[in-house]
Order: structure tokens, then sequence, then C-alpha cells
DNA sequence: AGCACGCCGACT
DNA sequence: GTCGGCGTGCTC
């Protein structure tokens, strides 16, 4: 058989191997295939994926010091499409190709043979049998069709109102692929909503045409289903974004279903983008995009202006029921005639009357525990974690002083630690404040909270969310675990306790999630016959956000937003890079941020003079070492070249052993 | 990362 | 003499 030299990168976590290595092959070895080889002084075997085949290898590398492939994995293979997207990951996010593989091949080992067991076995296909679409949903079926024909390789941004029924839209344009004999990818924001998005799909696909694919899977459960794609055996992928990395060929439609969720970004490395991602898979097969949501990112919405997405909109819901009657409270007023408590009179009313038609409440409160800070009366100091520097929240059943970023738990202090003084405050109403308070005004009516501390495990958010139903409760009291996706009938009202919590989070995108957490949770009312009344409590009823939200006045929203993103230098008009350095000397951390922002400067980088002093990561926890970061806002165009300059910079930190690592993060959502 | 080499000190 | 500690350097 004729001998060929090949390039290959070897599965190893490290930055000092994190390139092509040349080898002699047979001529039958093909670039995506996974080898064995024998590397290094022992020879000992490693795991690597061929990248480029017939090679010619480098001058400096004399032909006695190439080893051969050993042998081939008969099993795992990837394909060109998938080696190019990972060589282009590497590139984008500074990542090792080490890191880029892994997203690509499945971590576990195939189950024995007869022992395979496939996940969402028991569940049932049940749809909304399929009725005639409505105009909207025929229109735009069709423009996506026409676009799949054509093989323009368009994206879609997908702007339908709750109910306006995207899914629908989402399955004819799946058939759509298969009938012209392409595969497509099904994402949704998170692994709960799987199993309802394969219910509908069961109930138009053959079962073994979906694989499913999501971290929650069991090692053998993902490598089969992933090996069921890969063989050609099923065409659909479905699952959380890690099934943008389906091995599938020919991809004909990726849908990211709510692509507003910021669980579409990574936030692990590689900290990818899903939508990035699904783009660059795309270009290979000219199929489409569909980015679907009730309340688009203004990123995304901005790119559909500029003609960079194709705008489709859903302006109808699909059972013709209004949309609810969103109603602003001042909290301000309320504090000033003398209401102290967490409800507004409005609020009260409102409650009594749905409570005594039969119907059932919803309240919302995105802040878990009862107290969202203690602080002393005298000296002011609020009690934080000594680990995470945040505020300790107060939970009042299990009478402790929680991190809600760790998840330690402090005994309550009867004086103030800093000044020694009894007169300690507790300020800030969480859910569990919420439950104790509704439950004393409506006694009558049976309470339930949904959070994460009632909701231990899946059973428990299951009963919870099945009582309600049945009506078995009457009003439910819940962190965002109520505002998506559940669809109760009976629900006439919704409460916002405080629209403010989400507005205040020190960062660019808090006005676009409250826009989009109101929407939603708005939704969860009046989805029987009758239209819902949603109350929301601020007190900053005067917020564009807000007032577009109780309008149901999306592009008004937008309109405002997209102003301040622009006058602030934002994304979408500049990328958010963090560049953070780790190290066990807080002095070497420092040194390093401070030389990687001289080094952006002399390369000249738009804006890089604007970069501040490093500062320490307030969320970063390591025992024993320090990480700092610098900031960033790159200009349109120059995220590329900020990546590759960063990338150099690494390499001179690896070059001159210092102890330090790097870690770059584009847009994150964290913060930092 | 993972492994071998090498140069040091402490032991039978 | 030689066993094993880990600092250093290299990997097609």
């Amino acid at each position: 058989m004729s001998k060929q030299y090949v390039n290959l990168i070897l599965d190893q976590n490290s930055w000092h191997t994190d390139e092509p290595f040349t080898y002699a092959a047979d001529g039958d070895i093909e670039v995506g295939d996974i080898v064995q080889v024998p590397f290094g002084k022992g020879n000992r075997l490693k795991r690597a994926l061929v990248i480029e085949t017939g090679v010619q290898p480098s001058k400096d590398l004399s032909s006695a010091h190439i080893k051969e492939v050993a042998e081939k994995d008969p099993d795992l293979r990837l394909n060109q499409e998938m080696v190019k997207t990972m060589e282009w990951m590497r590139q984008r996010y500074g990542i090792k190709y080490y890191d880029a593989l892994h997203c690509f091949i499945p971590p576990g080992k195939a189950a024995r043979p007869g022992k395979s067991k496939r996940p969402y076995a028991k569940t049932k296909g049940e749809g909304q049998e399929v009725k005639a679409l409505t105009d909207e949903q025929a229109s735009a079926v069709g423009r996506i069709e026409s676009s799949m024909d054509a093989g323009k390789g368009e994206i879609f941004l997908l702007h339908g109102v709750t109910s306006s029924g995207k899914t629908e839209v989402y399955m004819q344009v799946i058939q759509h692929a298969l009938d012209m004999g392409q595969t497509a990818i099904l994402l949704v924001p998170e692994i709960a909503l799987t199993e309802q998005i394969v219910r509908r799909l069961l109930a138009r696909f053959d079962r073994d045409e979906i694989a499913v694919l999501h971290s929650k899977l069991t090692g053998r459960e993902r490598f089969d289903e992933w090996m069921r794609l890969r063989k050609g055996e099923a065409h659909i992928a479905v699952g959380a974004r890690i099934g943008v990395f389906a091995p599938l060929e020919n991809i004909g439609v990726i849908i990211l279903d709510e692509e507003h969720e910021s669980t579409y970004k990574s936030d692990q490395t590689p900290k990818y983008e899903t939508v990035d991602v699904a783009v660059k898979r795309l270009m290979a097969s000219k199929g489409v995009l569909i980015l679907g949501s009730a309340t688009p990112s203004v990123v995304s919405y901005e790119r559909a202006r500029e003609g960079v997405y194709t705008l489709i909109e859903l302006k109808k819901r699909y059972n013709k029921t209004p949309l609810p009657l969103v109603e602003l409270v001042d909290m301000r007023i309320e504090l000033r005639s003398g209401n102290t408590g967490i409800f507004s009179k409005r609020l009260l009313k409102a409650m009594s009357g749905t409570l005594a038609s039969g119907k059932q409440v919803i309240l919302f409160q995105n802040r878990r525990g009862y107290s969202t800070f203690i602080s002393c009366r005298d000296c002011g100091e609020s009690l934080q974690c000594p680990d995470c520097g945040i505020s300790l929240v107060y939970h009042k059943r299990e009478n402790a002083a929680v991190c809600h970023y760790c998840g330690r738990r402090f005994p309550l202090p009867d004086k103030c630690p800093s000044c020694g003084s009894p007169r300690i405050k507790y300020f800030g109403v969480g859910t569990e404040q919420v439950e104790e308070a509704a439950a004393r005004e409506f006694p009558d009516y049976p309470c339930a909270r949904l959070d994460l501390d009632t909701a231990k495990n899946r059973t428990e958010i299951n009963r919870i969310i099945r009582s309600f139903s049945k009506g078995e409760t009457k009003i439910l009291i819940g962190t965002q675990l109520v505002a998506k996706g559940l669809d109760f009938r009976n629900v006439g009202l919704v409460g916002v306790i405080s629209a403010d919590v989400s507005l205040n989070i020190p960062d660019y995108r808090s006005t676009e999630r409250t826009f989009q957490l109101v929407t939603q949770v708005a939704g969860r009312a009046g989805r029987g016959s009758e239209r819902g009344l949603v109350i929301v409590q601020s007190y900053t009823p005067e917020n564009f956000a807000l007032k577009a939200s109780a309008e149901h006045d999306y592009k008004g929203f937008f309109q405002q937003e997209i102003m301040v993103r622009k006058f602030m230098d934002y994304p979408p008009y500049t990328d958010l890079i963090i560049a953070a350095f780790t190290s066990e000397s807080e002095a070497v951390a420092i040194e390093m941020a401070e030389r990687c922002k001289a080094y952006l400067e002399k390369a000249g980088l738009p804006n890089a003079k604007k970069i501040l002093v490093p500062r320490l990561s307030m969320n970063f926890k390591g025992k024993d070492s320090f990480r700092y970061h610098i900031m960033v806002k790159a200009p349109r165009g120059s995220r590329n070249k900020y990546i590759y300059y960063l990338r150099y910079f690494n390499r001179l930190i690896l070059k001159h052993k210092v102890d330090c690592t790097m870690l770059i993060d584009v847009n994150a959502y964290s913060s930092y």
C-alpha cells in the first residue's frame, strides 16, 4: 500500500503540544480519521486526529524523526467540515485544538452490544395535531423552504409573539430538510426543555430519525446517540447547545429556539457562541439557520435590521387570545402613601378578585431566600461571603445566611461582625418572604413556591407544577423557573413583585434581560380563553424597557436600547473582550495583565488606549491563586485581530515559563 | 500533559 | 554505590 505523510493533532490537553505533528501513514488515511500514534520518548500510544493528508514534511524535520501512525479507530471518525470548524474555533476563541476536538467527539464509550439504552425511550409523541397553518406560518415556511431549495445559506430571525406557532414552523422546515435528503439540528436553551420538544418531534417523525445530545446523558447514551447520527441512521439532532456539534453530513437547517437565552454562550472553555458555530458549519452545506424568539436579543435584531439576517415576523397568536393587559405600579407612590408592604394595593385587589373568581395567581420575584442582604444599622456594613465577596442572603427556613455563589452557609450573627452593634437589619425581598406575605394575606388559598430551594430535583419540580396545574395550589410564587415554557390554563393574574431586581444588575444587558423576563412571565397569564392581567411593580416604572414591555412593543424597546448601546460603545457596536490572568502570585497576575495591556496598545489596535488598569476578578474562586483581568471594547471588525494578538501574548507567557495562565472571554454573560 | 533525563542528598 | 526526590526540556 502506498505511503504518505499526514499532519495530525494530539488529544492532549496542553498548550505545549497545541500544534500539528507530521507522521507517516498508509495511503488510505483520511482527514477526520481518529488514530493512535506513538508519542514522546516512551513512544506511548496517544489518540490523535488527522487534519491534513498528503503533506510534504517541513525541511527542518529529518525523515528519521518521523514516526508512523499505529492504528486507526474503526468507529470514531469526523468529516472534513468538522475538522475545518475545529480549526476555525481554535482561531476565533483563542483555544487549543484539544478544546475544539472535545466539542466534536463524544466523551463516553460505546455501550456493550445489546445493552444500549436510548434516552427519552419512554417519551411519547404529543402535538397539537397538524392543523392548517395560519397565513403567517405558511408564508414563513414558504420563505425559508425556498431559501433551502436555492441553497443560499441564509440566516433567519423568526420573531414571533408567544404562542404564534414557531414550533410548527420548525417541524415543517425539518421535514423539508429530510425530504431534500439533508439533516437538521434543533436546539433548546436548556436541558429541561428537551423532553417537550422531543415530544413534538415524535408526533411527527420516526423515533429512529431522532437523536438527543446534551450533557446530562450518560457517557454511553451520548456515545450511542452520537454514533447513530454519525452512521446516518438518525437525521435529526435535538438537544442543548452541544447539539450544534452533532456529527451530521449535509446539514440543511439548524434551529436555535429562544435564541436570546444566555445559555447559548458556553461558560466554560471553549467559550463558544452557538450561533457562530452554527453559521460556520452551515457554510459548508449552504443550509439555513433559524433563530426563533418572542424577544430577540438586541444584537440579533440589529443584524436583521442591517440585512445580515432575514427578519420574519409572526404577529398573530395561534388561538387568537389577546395579549395580556399589563399594568405598571409605581411603588414610590405606594411608599409615600404609607404602604411599606411587599404588595401594592392594586396587586392585592387584583389578587383577591382573581382568586375569588376561581382563577390562579403567579407571583414572580427573581431572587430566592427571605432577605437579599443583611446589614448593620449603625456602621452600614453588609454581611458578605469571605470567599466570594458578595452579599449573603438570609434564608428563614434554614435560619442561615447563604452565599448564592458558592452555596456556603453561615450562622446568623447576633451582633455586627465589624462594629459589634446588635442592630442588624434585613433588606430586600426574596421568594421566601413573598410566599410568607401571600400566605398571610390570603390564608384560604394554598400557596407553593418554585425556586432552586424548593425544587431540589426533577420529581420535586414536577410535583409542584402538577399540583398547581391541577388547581390544588392557587398561588404559585417563583423565580425564573416559573417564567419558562410552562403552560397553565387557569392563570388569571401574574404579579411581578419587583421589576427593579434585574434592572439594577450592573451589566450592559440588564435592560434587555428585564424586557425579556417581564415579557416572558407576562406570557404565563391568560393562556386559556380569557385575557390575562399582569401587574408589574417597580420603583422606576418610567423605565423605557418596562413601559415597552407593558405595551408589548418590542420595536419601541429596541429603538431606545440600540441608541444606548451605540452611545456607550457596547455590543453590537463592539465586542467586549476580557483577558484574565491567573497566578499563584498576585504580583505576577497583575504584571501579566499590565504587560498585555501595554502590548495591545503598542500593537496599535483600535480602542486599546482605552483599556483600564487590571482589575481583580471578583467572581474568581481559586485556592491560593489570584485572577486579574483587563477589558477592551473592540470595535466591529477588530475582534479577530485582538484574539490573534492575545494568542501571541499567551505564547510569550508560555515561552518565558511565567507561572500564569491566561483566559479569553468575548461578550461574557457572567460578570468578571 | 506526560515522560525521561539528570543532578542532588540520604540510605543499605 | 544506588534509590528516589523533583527541576528542566522536549514531544513529529
